[in-house]
DNA sequence: CGCTTCCGCGCAACATCATTGCATTGTCGC
DNA sequence: GCGACAATGCAATGATGTTGCGCGGAAGCG
């Protein structure tokens, strides 16, 4: 049940969990201006309906020894949806692959990797990136340092527009 | 206290928490094999000690009304120390600017942007990106899918780093 | 070796929270 | 206005979060 229409309440709802997915009901509701029970089910069903996809807690990758986090853009030789899914298949079996994106243009995929070391995201790249089938060429960059990073959507951007429907 | 020493346990708990950061203490405690209070303990400490950055909501953007998602590749004139962090700062201002990475090479910034539709970015782009001080060029791709997503690092990666110490 | 110290665990008790049933209120269509 | 529906708040119950405390195992030392 995709279509579903969200009053100020549950985007109100949605930009707190969104800042602190752990807090408690109780006080989201006091935040929100509901009693509990109310906001409990708004949450259960913004679970339901796929605007909530998912509770995660954020970890510091570097503190936990994973030192090197790297892009990489990738293009391939062929874009039939069959060799893009077999590249997509194959992506998601690397553990070092965090995220994959298909883009437009020259770039077909662009991936955000993670690695221990320098070394061992080398021998990825080579031993597996690189070497994939159907891969026409890879370019990577070290990320130096993660600058900004908020988790989804603005929900000022989503107010503004929402008012003044 | 940066420095702390992760025994499996630990590592159990930062895997649980980051595949679903709202499950209970009780639920956790039983998937790690320890009871409740340590368990708790535990998380706390993974808290202080900066393991657990935060919980986060993953929420849909496209059913929130953001149908565009951009990755932008912004090169800089200068990289001065005080530059970089001029643009920085701005791209902290820019509520459609989800994530911003430094990196190294021909491209400098890579930023995650999201919008309600093409001509909401296109204005960005032209109004505030590529007419911000100091830029020199900026190529844009378009997301067209999102193939893989996983929060943070690989655990399994990790568990196979631990024991072989 | 045995003793001591320290750290982390589990138990038990308490406070807080999640969850359900139900009566009430407000809104929309008629 | 009037009835049907949806959503709210209240109250009660069960589950969970949280703290204090005693116990036991491991490391360091005599």
């Amino acid at each position: 049940m995709p279509p579903a229409k969200l009053d100020p309440i549950d985007r109100k709802i949605l930009a707190e969990l969104q800042a602190d997915g752990r807090m408690t009901n109780v006080e989201l509701s006091r935040r929100v201006g509901i009693s509990a029970p109310p906001c409990l089910r708004r949450v259960r069903a913004l679970e339901e309906t796929g605007f909530i996809e998912g509770y995660h807690a954020r970890v510091n990758t570097r503190q936990l020894g994973f030192e090197v986090a790297v892009f990489a853009m990738v293009s391939l030789r062929s874009q039939a949806e069959s060799d893009l899914n077999a590249f997509e298949d194959r992506v998601r079996s690397w553990p070092l692959v965090r995220e994959c994106h298909m883009l437009n243009g020259e770039i077909d995929f662009i991936l955000k990797c993670v690695a221990p070391d320098l070394s061992t995201f080398q021998r990825f790249l080579t031993e597996d990136l690189v070497s994939a089938p159907n891969v026409a060429g890879v370019k990577t960059s070290l990320v130096i340092r993660e600058t900004k990073w908020e988790p989804g959507v603005p929900f000022d951007v989503l107010e503004a527009r929402a008012t003044s429907d």
